[in-house]
DNA sequence: TTCATATGGTTGACAACATCAACTAGTGAA
DNA sequence: TTCACTAGTTGATGTTGTCAACCATATGAA
């Protein structure tokens, strides 16, 4: 009954995989990065004088988390941080030189990865996959 | 250029709040256990009398945390260790009464996220998914 | 204006999971 | 018997997730 290809061996064992190549590739490629760290930087990126606040509830992940890890992206001078000029709590969050070119490098790693984890998976295949995939995330983050 | 959809954004925050959605139940359901425990009780229920090797083989975890795992386990008296008269280096894993008991409600609790990612998913979306993901799998694992 | 309350961010502490290396004891083949 | 290999254990350390307490600022109501 509950015994074939379960779904949640697959996102289990799916999850793992993919951060084992993911780690993989970022050691070879000699970025001095983690998976939180490249994550935040593509964020930001994306959403130009963000807030960690921002990306704390874009992603669901905890506000102490991505306070460190923002820490640590300034220690590395790849990001700088600005008051916010309307809430001088907040702070705006953008790439710098730096960087913005480690982006490149990161991207030529990511980029290893998703060749092969799509390898002989053609492009309807693919967006069937991320079309279910986000449904089931709306569900389980509707509570 | 990549903007768009990406898979990869997908898989990290499918396993993320699934994760947490996992958490959630386990702790709704007052179950003693995380994660790692749950899986491993499913994988020694389903393969009686398998080793440690084995499950860190199938799995791709390191034997280390494996050995720690089961070790937690037996602690809490769920699973019983007996020699492989085959092998003396060997042990084979197994669950006792409570072990078996605990299944039950560990079930339930499954069963909860389940349902809640799967709503409005139908079973034919849902194989399409894991054809797909399974696919996904061999293309990691195959280096 | 003042006060209660909410929010953005920081810090500390800790749990869960992953990784690597070194080690013991047993196996099996030359 | 010796030697390479395997099952399992232990220690150390890194990464990620969670919770609570806290500071400074913001905001709305009295």
């Amino acid at each position: 009954m509950n015994d074939d290809p379960d779904i949640r061996q697959v996102l289990w064992q799916l999850a793992f995989q993919f951060k084992v190549s993911s780690k993989r590739a970022v050691r070879d490629y000699d970025l001095p990065l983690n998976g939180m760290h490249i994550r935040l930087l593509h964020m930001i990126r994306r959403h130009p004088d963000c807030t960690a606040q921002q990306i704390a509830s874009v992603t669901g992940r905890d506000k102490a988390q991505i306070t460190r890890v923002i820490k640590e992206l300034e220690g590395m001078a790849l990001i700088t941080r600005t008051p916010d000029p309307e809430d001088r709590r907040a702070q705006l969050l953008s790439l710098n030189e730096k960087g913005r070119g480690l982006m490149a490098r990161i991207k030529d790693a990511e980029d290893d990865v998703k060749k092969t984890l799509l390898k002989g998976i053609n492009k309807k295949d693919q967006n069937t996959f991320i079309e279910i995939g986000n449904r089931m995330l709306d569900n389980l983050r509707e509570h």
